[in-house]
DNA sequence: TTATCGTGGATAATTTTTGTCTGCAATGGG
DNA sequence: CCCATTGCAGACAAAAATTATCCACGATAA
């Protein structure tokens, strides 16, 4: 079981976008230098929470990324379902069919247990990532961070963001 | 985020080990066929199972795998671990330091808060696993399996299954 | 002694992940 | 109108993980 390193970036820059003011945004390659990432392929991913409508895009000079919502309306789950795709991460071949014995499909209409157990525990992990919203993680990060880190991220922030000019 | 196809298989393995009689063994290539799976990489993983104490193998003719412990004692938390590792599923990067702005490592002493809250779903994953003992997949499967499909697996286990000399 | 079995390592095929590059459409500013 | 900047899509390539095969080896029961 892993995740993909994109998961970790999203949410960095999910939670960086959440501090940008009112409806500016921040350009991608910018997100990408705030985290020394490539840029070419973090575009991938914020691609990718702009199709979930978790980010919203602005095309052209001045344009950039900014939260289609409030953070308060964006969970950690909504970022790694977008980044990571919807399937579960167990997911059953149905081996119990694929024996030398071939019974009549009829005998596996109920669901194998296994694989009912299995997504039991991924429902759990994921209300447990259902709970924590993007605010909890900006919150935490101010009144727990380390003020050098808050400030050199508020600079870095208030130096890229790119005011619009219509609402 | 994505689990390897092992775990399905240990997990049926797992299942159809326990209710092997006594001591009894079954080698790994009459389970491999038994669910359709190649011999030589079934192997590793019950190779991984054996190195995580769940399972046991008895080398030799008459040999083969059985369970370490009795199947109220293993629980799907085991053969997950054993099988995909123990490191969780993220993994965090860091990411926060490699911006362009250097700060002192003191800056980054706590925990990334991102960190914290994915772990902490994991934690709850973890749990909702070891909350599910293999005892309880295999009464689940006699309890409300197809009676046909019982039937063939205890008569695969019955021809395949090997009495030891001691115990 | 022989055939069967698990173990471990080497190796390769396949798939996924990660990363790059290019051309294109949109848009704001001169 | 022209140009620079930005997001978008797709082709492509590199790297890593997963899946799979094979063989030599030690153990062991018949």
């Amino acid at each position: 079981m892993k995740l993909g390193e994109g998961v970790e970036a999203a949410i960095h820059c999910a939670a960086t976008l959440a501090s940008v003011a009112g409806n500016s945004t921040m350009p991608g390659a910018a997100l990408a230098e705030s985290f020394g990432l490539s840029p070419s392929y973090l575009l991938k991913h914020l691609n990718m929470l702009s199709a979930a409508l978790i980010l919203e895009s602005v095309p052209g000079p001045a344009g950039g990324y900014r939260l289609a919502r409030p953070a308060e309306r964006i969970t950690l789950l909504d970022i790694v379902l977008a980044v990571e795709g919807r399937e579960p991460a167990f997911r059953c071949g149905e081996i119990r069919q694929r024996g030398p014995v071939k019974l009549d499909a009829s005998a596996y209409v109920k669901p194998c247990g296994i694989n009912t157990a299995m997504l039991k525990a991924e429902r759990a992990y994921r209300a447990a990532l259902a709970e924590t919203k993007l605010s909890d993680i900006v919150a935490t990060y101010a009144a727990e961070g380390d003020p050098r880190s808050l400030a050199a991220s508020c600079a870095f922030v208030e130096r890229h963001q790119r005011p619009q000019k219509s609402s």
